[in-house]
DNA sequence: CCTATTCTCGACAACAGTGTCCAAAAACCC
DNA sequence: GGGTTTTTGGACACTGTTGTCGAGAATAGG
């Protein structure tokens, strides 16, 4: 029928979404985009529909990612700490990893556009989603007597949250690995 | 000897301040600030010096702003958690107000602007200082019994950084005050 | 009242970035 | 091999933004 692409678009759509994800939206400008995927304008437009576009769909698989992510620990039986600890410190890698300070996408993506509707529904929705799903981890791990019982699941659930992205906001500062650690390990020793 | 400004530098700076605090910086024009703080073009350029500069001149006030309320928060003696709360209260109530989610100045800048080595400079030693203070202010505390002891004082410090921080992300994606209250609750439940 | 200095306002040059157009090239099917 | 469809790459129109220029207005002092 026609000719094929010379990319992957899903390739290509990782490597922008890291591009986005390091630099914010504003400062990333379709030009570059086009130098460093190595792939012609007209085919990005083509693929993509515009940068608004291609920005959230690098939104939306990067959240596809870090829920499956979630997911994965959720699906784990046992007790919740370990497995809070282990995703604490995918958290700390993720955000510390890449030449410079990345921070999380999603948190980036709420700072710098929660103007914008779609943007902020996107994140909203991501955050409760996890949100739910520590609330219930953390309710059970109270009726097993790991996590005290003082602060109801949901509450606790939306601090953890909270150091989780205050973590991010940290490493977009300053990743230092040392720091993000010290925090996730006080987190954790906060909840028994 | 020669004509005097028409506005008050000062109070202009302000009103730059909450514009750049709630669009961030990219979103910001000249000309929108022209407009919006009825001033004329020449007269902002001639006044701050530029985007970039009117942009730290901003950071540079709204830091000296959340420290005065921190230092404030350090003179009063007196047991370490009302205290807190009280501060607690001023940063939800901070976050949630104006006419859209606005979160912390700095929170944003380091997300938008972290690239920016004057901008993270400034960002970074401000929270530095911050942690500084809550560290002292929570080792005395574990010393009369207050504090839970079991946590070093600057990880604790730096913990209770990140679910503030935290909030302030979450006020941006949305400014719900029912849920900021419920994180600034549980962090202090945590930390007895 | 006059002069010197500073402020104010509209206009604008220079620049950067987005999204589109068009011609050429490539792949697939007949 | 020819025709058709799609991709590709460069050029470019258009828009929006920054920072500056020059003329005119306002104020303080002589």
């Amino acid at each position: 029928m026609a000719r094929q692409k010379e990319f992957d678009p899903d390739e290509a759509l990782t490597s922008a979404m890291e591009i986005f994800w390091e630099r914010g939206f504003e400062n990333t400008t379709m030009s570059a985009l086009v130098r460093e995927l190595g792939i012609g304008r007209q085919s990005l437009y083509d693929t993509f529909g515009g940068r608004q576009q291609l920005y959230e769909a690098a939104l939306r698989r990067y959240r596809t990612d870090a829920m499956a992510k979630a997911r994965e620990m959720e699906g784990r039986s046992g007790p919740l700490l370990p497995l809070l600890r282990e995703y604490l410190d995918e958290v700390v890698e993720e955000a510390v990893t890449g030449s410079c300070a990345k921070g999380c996408f999603l948190v980036n993506a709420a700072v710098e556009r929660g103007g914008d509707p779609g943007v902020r529904a996107l994140v909203v929705e991501h955050f409760e989603r996890l949100e739910g799903l520590l609330a219930r981890r953390i309710a059970a791990a109270q009726r097993s007597g790991e996590v005290r019982e003082d602060v109801e699941p949901r509450a606790l659930a939306k601090t953890l949250l909270g150091v989780i992205n205050g973590m991010r906001v940290a490493a977009r500062m300053q990743p230092r690995r040392e720091d993000l650690r010290a925090m996730a390990d006080a987190a954790l020793r906060l909840l028994s």
